[in-house]
DNA sequence: CCGTCTTCCTTCGAAATCGAAGATAAACCG
DNA sequence: CGGTTTATCTTCGATTTCGAAGGAAGACGG
């Protein structure tokens, strides 16, 4: 699936166009050679016309697909204590999503074996027969280098250290492979979810604090290490250490741990967290007054990277997001401190994609691998 | 000059190509592909035809070059007090630069005017004959709207408020023009000075406090106001209020102006930021340690966006990056702080570019909209 | 000095792409 | 309802691009 094909048969998967008339705009080609391709696409099998979609004005276009029996994607988000997994179709559409309790702490092998085989159910209870699995990806709560596909210090992965995950995951399958760390996946989701939205910060709001940047439209990695944000210094009165090293991190005051370790402190009981967010939702004082806090540091670092970074749009998602007091704290630091002519469009708001962002991210890079 | 020659040219004329193997390589087109095009440039002047290259192991390409009489363009960088001003060929290579004092606070049309009358001096002086002026472009030191090139509430340009530049020069000039802020054009001249960097921050440390950000090669712009940090909060044990509104803003303490001011409290006369430099080389203790501060605050702002941008290398530039203390006390700062996977392969280094890095990055967006 | 290697560049038939013109289909509007 | 407008899609000859093969020019190594 290469060169001008690909292209095209990419932006239909992406659900950038749904017709040959948006292919021809997208695409650069002429109208006349997106058709030729187009009807090999359909020859293939891979692309099916599929009614028609609302008119502009003139005729109406008719509406092209990924055929839903082009081939399957195998997509995992792995959490600290819980993981999500999916199949995806070649247009990203999830056929199924289970959250299912694993234990990373065990181990790559162990977590990558057991993936493994709860994709094996996946394909068996909801894989359509004879449509080929064509590429497998997941996300890492931690550092990847992008390149060899290798997790580099996490830390809170211990014995993952520098483990080959794409490597070890190509061994077994013999197709495209994508490992990424989860807060880049997300943001890849949410992208999709914001149209017209070139530049987004999306913030993970979880155990940690991840964030993924999508600058002009793309994934921005940097040198692989891109979005952190969770050991920025804060300002607070206090001073604790963080497990960097360093003292006052974000991360040590604002991420999901950090709270639930205070509340639990203060003798109220929480075991992850989305218990915080529901003891906030319960209007348990002490709770709404912490994520107040928190959002409040999250807000002022994000400053700094609004002024600087000038993007359409955060994005707030992780499971802290459901906390109505989390999100209007961040909004108001940053409506206050950043320049009027950063905020003017700036919209901040939660996940439009929901908690499946990370896995639909996941689909997206892996269709750039598999259509490439 | 549109599509797969304009391509070329614009490979050439950027220097990233010096033969027709190179734009094979370079621009995806088949090698005689590019043969036809260079010979058809070659017939229309625009390309030249000059010696050989160096040999790679086998025979010698022969070198290509924009003609140096393709055309010229006039390129200005203005600041608060002066003003460089210079003709460049079609490569970006510049015939002549002048600087020149001007104040911009006679406001916009009489600051436009002198430009204008100063690059027809120019133009008659050293212009070769018959060869025409093919762009006109100028750096700003506020911020600018891209889409509009009118300058947007910029804080020491009294009078510019709204100015719509780009139309202004457009009346006089029936070319293209090109109206850009200044640390952003200062980013794009110090990029093609750093090959194999994609993701640069460049700071220009002169009366105010600004900065450029290349991502992936480009000049990253948001929605038009990317790369301030004059008016991120810093932590410090007084309390200044800036001209934002806002307290301790990074401008505030660490700019060329705010050095100044302070110098002159202590009894130490300095009339513009070159001065600030000259003390500390002359070794006025009360210069250097306020330089050393400016640089350790400054330091601190990097430390956020570094992790957060995770880029190749931080560049300084701007009349104060001649003080040694002052590059010393930010490599400190960031080295200490930021995370070890974000400064592993960071570099932290003074324009390669030199003073007129604004200039040329000028050279370097007109050639696009030349040759596009 | 001579053969071999590498790289650069051109030649020429094959293939892909373009673009103008026309056919198709639906919305819009008196 | 029938003409007008708008947009989508196809047809087909002209143009561009490709890519394999080969010639040109120098490096390298005996």
């Amino acid at each position: 699936m290469r060169g001008a094909q690909g292209d095209l048969l990419r932006l239909v998967a992406t659900g950038h166009a749904e017709s040959r008339a948006e292919l021809a705009r997208l695409s650069g080609l002429a109208a006349s050679s997106v058709s030729l391709r187009v009807e090999e696409l359909i020859g293939t099998g891979l692309l099916v016309e599929e009614g028609s979609g609302t008119s502009r004005g003139g005729r109406r276009p008719r509406r092209l697909r990924v055929s839903p029996t082009a081939g399957l994607l195998a997509v995992a988000d792995l959490g600290a204590h819980h993981a999500r997994l999916g199949l995806l179709d070649l247009s990203g559409t999830p056929l199924v999503v289970e959250e299912r309790p694993c234990d990373i702490a065990l181990g790559p092998e162990e977590t990558l074996d057991w993936m493994a085989a709860s994709f094996d159910e996946l394909l068996l209870a909801h894989g359509p027969p004879g449509v080929p699995l064509r590429g497998v990806g997941t996300g890492i709560p931690g550092p990847v280098d992008p390149a060899s596909g290798r997790v580099v210090s996490p830390s809170r992965m211990p014995g993952w250290n520098n483990f080959p995950v794409a490597e070890h995951l190509g061994a077994r399958y013999d197709l495209p492979v994508l490992v990424e760390n989860d807060a880049n996946l997300m943001a890849v989701g949410e992208a999709r979810a914001w149209p017209g939205c070139d530049n987004l910060m999306v913030l993970k709001a979880g155990s940690g604090i991840g964030c993924g940047v999508i600058v002009d439209g793309r994934l921005h990695r940097g040198r692989g290490a891109a979005g952190d944000i969770s050991h920025v210094r804060v300002r607070t009165d206090s001073s604790v250490v963080c497990s960097c090293g360093h003292s006052d991190c974000l991360e040590a005051y604002a991420s999901g741990a950090a709270l639930m370790s205070a509340l639990t402190e203060q003798g109220i009981a929480v075991g992850r967290p989305a218990d915080v967010v529901a003891a906030v939702n319960d209007g348990v004082p002490e709770a709404t007054a912490l994520v107040r806090s928190a959002g409040r540091l999250i807000g002022e670092v994000l400053t700094v990277l609004v002024n600087f970074l000038n993007p359409d749009a955060i994005v707030i998602g992780g499971s802290l997001s459901t906390a109505e007091p989390l999100i209007s704290s961040i909004r108001a630091a940053v409506y206050e401190r950043c320049l009027p002519l950063a905020t003017r469009d700036l919209e901040i708001a939660v996940t439009r994609a929901g908690p499946d962002a990370t896995l639909l991210g996941a689909g997206s890079l892996l269709l750039d691998a598999v259509l490439g």
